[in-house]
DNA sequence: CTGAAAGCGCTAACAT
DNA sequence: ATGTTAGCGCTTTCAG
C-alpha cells in the first residue's frame, strides 16, 4: 500500500481515532493526546513518530469528543447584532489577535442566526458550551440575570449585563473630539444627526456638552434609526429648518453618507458651505466619493481589550464588572473646513 | 426549596444531564431523548413531563455529546471570503431558510478566521465534524482533491471543487442586461471596469459579447482588486484616454462608486454626463448618495439554492458536481440615462 | 411505547 | 516520561 492509498479512507471506513494513530505510530493513546495539546513532557522521537502517524492517516481530532472530555471547549461565542454593521471585523480581529496565544477560538453569531434551530444566539453558545461569552450588540432580555459563563458587554449599551465586564470606545470622549475639531475650524452654527443606541446616545452628550461649554448651542436631530437614509432624512429636516448651519456631524459614517446626499440634494457643497464629520472610520469615510473626517473608535483595541478582560476571568480575577474604556482618535480628511468668513 | 432556587446552580455543582432530566420526570434517559429529537413515539403527557423538568432544572442538552454519539452533527459550515463583502449575508439567509426546516445549524467562517488555531476554516469545520460545507469564496488549494463531505461551492470561481456542486448567480447574464441596458439608452461610447475574480470576469465576458454582438467596442480596465479604490483609479484612467466615453459598467457597487468619485473629480456629472452602472444591488446602491442603477445578483435566492443542493446531497442524490444558474435582476435607479444627442 | 446497556473519541487523574 | 483506567453526556440498538 503506497502512501496515496493510505491517505484515502475507503467507503464505509469511519475516521481514524487517537487509537489508530496511537497504534501506528507504536505508543499509547494519551501519549498522542498529549502530543495533541502540546505537552512539553514528551520526548522529540516520540513526537515525531505521533506527528507522523497523524499525516500518513490524514487524522483529524474531534472537536466533540475533546469537548465532552475535557473542561473547557477552548471556544468563546461572540454575539453581533448585524453582520452589516461592519465595526465588528476590527473588534473580532482584536480578539483573535489576544486569544490566539492561548490557542482559543472564536464562533461569531448575529442576532437572528439559525433563529429557527436554538431560541437565541446565546442558548446557541451555552448549548455548545462555549467557555465565554462576548456580547457585541445591546443585551437581549434574556440575560438581565447574567450569563452562566465568564462574559463582556462590547460597547455603549443601553443596558447591563450582570457580572460582565464592560469593554468601549469611549463614545463620549469621541464625541468631545468631534466639538473641539468643528470649533476649532471656527464654526459656531452646527447641527447634530444621531441615532438611538447607547453609543450615539454617548456620541451626542459628549458632542453638546462640549459645545455647551464654549457657548455654542447645537441642534439634534434623530430617531431610532442610524442607516444612511436616516442620516438623509435628518440632515434633510435639520439644514431646511435652520439654513444658517455650517457644519454636520453624524453619529456614525453611513448617516454621514446620507447627510452627504442630503447637503448636496440642496445645492450646497461639502466643505465649503457645510462641514461634515462623521464617526467609525468606516471604508466609507476613506472612499474617495467621501473622504470623511471622522472619529475611529479604534475598535481593534477594543477587540484586543475584550479578549484580556476575558483572559482576566479565565484565570480568576474576581474584579466585579470592571469598565474598559478606549481612547478615541480623530481623523481628518477633507470633509471639513474652516468656516466662511 | 422554591421555584427560583432551584434553577439556580449552587457554586461547584455541574451543568444538569439527561439523568437529572428523567429522574426529575420520573422516565427513562432514552425517552428524554426521544423528546429532545421530537420523536413522535411519544406520549403526550410524558412529553410534558419532560418539557416542565427541562423547564424546571435549565436543562440544555451538550451539542458535544450529541455530536459524540450521534452520527451527524445537524451543522453545516459555510466558508466566506471576507466579512466586508457582504453578498454573503443575503447568501446566508437564504441558505437558513432553507436548512431551518430541517433543523439544521449553519456556522461561518471567514479565511482568516481562527487562524492562529486551525491550520484553515476548512480543518476548523471538518474537526467541528460538519456534516456539509458551504464554500462561498475561492477554493483554497487543499481542497484540490475534494472534500471529505457533502458540499457546494456558491459564486463564479476560477477553480472548481471535485465532487461539489456548483450554485452562482449567472453573471455572464447581468452582464448582458448591463450592455443591453446602456445599448437601449443610446450609448455607444461605452467603459467597463473590473477585478479579478471569478464573478468579475463572467461579468466582463457578458458584457463585452452582449455590446460586441450590437457591434460596439468597449473598453475594459481592471487588474485584481475590486474595491471603492480601484474603481476610482481605473475610471480615472479610462476616462481621461477615453473622453468620448458616455457610460461606464463597474463590476460591483463599491467600484462604482469609485467611479463616481474620479466622474466628479474630473469635472462630469452622473448621468447628465456618464451614465454609470453597478452590480450586486448593495445598501451603497440604494443610498441616496448614488441612486446607482444596478444588476441584482440576487443572492438570497443563490443561498436557497445552494442548500437545497446540500440537502439534495444528504439524501444521496448522487447527481454528480451539478451546477445551477441563478438568474439576475437589473434594478434601474438614477444613475443612468439617455445619451445626450 | 419504554427501559437497559453499550459505546462515540477523547481527556485527566492516576499509576508506573 | 509513558501507559492505564475511568468516565464526559448523549444516541442507539435491542429487549421488554
Amino acid at each position: 500500500m503506497n502512501e496515496k492509498t493510505a491517505s484515502i479512507r475507503p467507503q464505509g471506513a469511519s475516521r481514524p481515532t487517537i487509537y489508530d494513530v496511537a497504534k501506528q505510530a507504536g505508543v499509547s493513546k494519551s501519549l498522542v493526546s498529549l502530543v495533541l495539546r502540546g505537552s512539553p513532557n514528551v520526548s522529540a522521537e516520540r513526537r515525531a513518530a505521533v506527528d507522523a502517524a497523524i499525516a500518513e492517516l490524514n487524522y483529524r481530532p474531534s472537536r466533540a469528543a475533546a469537548a465532552l472530555a475535557g473542561s473547557r471547549t477552548g471556544t468563546i461565542g461572540v454575539i453581533i447584532d448585524d453582520y452589516r454593521n461592519l465595526w465588528f471585523v476590527d473588534f473580532l480581529q482584536g480578539m483573535q489577535e489576544v486569544l490566539a496565544e492561548r490557542g482559543i477560538r472564536v464562533a461569531v453569531a448575529d442576532r437572528s442566526f439559525n433563529a429557527h434551530v436554538d431560541a437565541s444566539p446565546l442558548e446557541g453558545f451555552l448549548a455548545m458550551r462555549v467557555d465565554g461569552i462576548v456580547v457585541a450588540s445591546e443585551p437581549s432580555p434574556e440575560m438581565g440575570d447574567g450569563i452562566g459563563v465568564p462574559s463582556v458587554l462590547a460597547g455603549n449599551r443601553l443596558r447591563q449585563i450582570p457580572g460582565a465586564d464592560v469593554v468601549t470606545s469611549d463614545d463620549k470622549r469621541g464625541g468631545n473630539l468631534a466639538a473641539d475639531h468643528l470649533l476649532g475650524l471656527g464654526h459656531r452654527k452646527i447641527g447634530h444627526v444621531t441615532g438611538g443606541g447607547g453609543s450615539a446616545r454617548e456620541r451626542a452628550a459628549g458632542f453638546v456638552d462640549a459645545l455647551h461649554e464654549a457657548g455654542v448651542e447645537s441642534v439634534v436631530l434623530g430617531d431610532a434609526g442610524t442607516s444612511e437614509q436616516d442620516g438623509f432624512h435628518f440632515t434633510k429636516m435639520l439644514l431646511q429648518a435652520n439654513p444658517e448651519t455650517t457644519a454636520v456631524f453624524a453619529a456614525n459614517d453611513s448617516m454621514a453618507m446620507g447627510a452627504a446626499a442630503a447637503i448636496r440634494d440642496l445645492g450646497l457643497r461639502v466643505p465649503e458651505d457645510i462641514s461634515l464629520l462623521g464617526y467609525d472610520n468606516s471604508p466609507l469615510a476613506s472612499s474617495n466619493l467621501l473622504r470623511l473626517t471622522t472619529v475611529d473608535a479604534l475598535n481593534l483595541e477594543v477587540g484586543r481589550q475584550a479578549g484580556l478582560a476575558l483572559l482576566a476571568r479565565f484565570d480568576g480575577a474576581e474584579q466585579v464588572e470592571a469598565t474598559c474604556l478606549v481612547e478615541p482618535w480623530l481623523v481628518v480628511r477633507g470633509s471639513t473646513a474652516r468656516v466662511a468668513s
